[in-house]
DNA sequence: TCCATATTGTTACCATGGTAATAATATGGA
DNA sequence: TCCATATTATTACCATGGTAACAATATGGA
């Protein structure tokens, strides 16, 4: 997260900035406005998704399995790496998922370190249920936003 | 902070929106790729500033009360108030500034709750420091990044 | 004036991100 | 074959964001 209520008047930075001739000062804005805007989206979201009682994460870990070409179910690993999330954060958010029944855990055929991670019929209908308030509050959100 | 290594094809952002008009394709794509690029920076400049042992929020508290204009010092709810962040954040962050001896905290000359927090010598010190690598930081990240 | 209400900063606690270390299992080269 | 090394998932712990509740203090209307 990135926090800056009022970002930097440009003749700020360009002061900043006049020193270091690597780093001008349109990019620098830029990249503030970027940060803040997301930050923005991310609480909104976040908190969409807290009020159901789920979370952004979980939600996503959902997507890339559902989303996944010719499969139907990851691996822990996998998930991870789609997600660029560290290992120990999907074993945790993959359990709270089970434990909310909308995926499931099988062991992998003969490599028996591996869990291959299902989504349920539950987990479904879940991901349907959010799916459009998901995209409605991204929209709202871009739509009251400076075009790029 | 949002993580989707591998965004979501337009093709399937389509799929899922054609039922709901309110939401257009181009515009979820466009905010996927704005929180995605913004939580990479993020996690770049968090790296950076605790390689040194501090943190972007402690910087930007430097930050703000430095740029006030005509005053040098800020109270707590307005440093809470020009970051959006909490007070408890605040409270805990500043307190670590003043551990370091970055910042020092005096009293109002007549409101006994409030608190006027300047920046001691070091912490200009710090701050000038830490702007140059902190932009580069940035205007490096930016210019591996597809414009906008 | 004085008491209900608001405000300031803090504490306590929760959520969720990270890294380091670990146990179980797989693998590959001597 | 078998032992060093790698990989998978997990546990333990840390950092940093949040809200709720609190004590101290200020304020304003009856």
């Amino acid at each position: 997260m990135f926090f800056l209520k009022e970002l930097p008047a440009k003749r700020m930075i360009e002061g900043y900035t006049a020193r270091y001739p690597q780093a001008d000062a349109d990019t620098i804005e830029r990249a503030l406005v970027m940060m803040r805007d997301a930050s923005l989206l991310v609480r909104r979201i976040d908190g969409f998704f807290a009020a159901g009682g789920f979370s952004q994460l979980r939600f996503l870990v959902l997507i890339v399995i559902d989303r996944e070409p010719e499969r139907d179910s990851l691996y822990m690993t996998e998930i991870a790496a789609r997600l660029d999330v560290s290992r120990p954060v999907t074993t945790r958010t993959v359990q709270s998922l089970i434990k909310a029944g909308l995926v499931e855990a099988t062991g992998h055929k003969d490599d028996k370190r591996q869990k291959l991670i299902t989504i349920t019929t539950a987990g479904h209908a879940r991901l349907q249920q959010l799916l459009p308030d998901y995209y409605a509050l991204i929209s709202e959100f871009m739509s009251g936003r400076a075009p790029d």
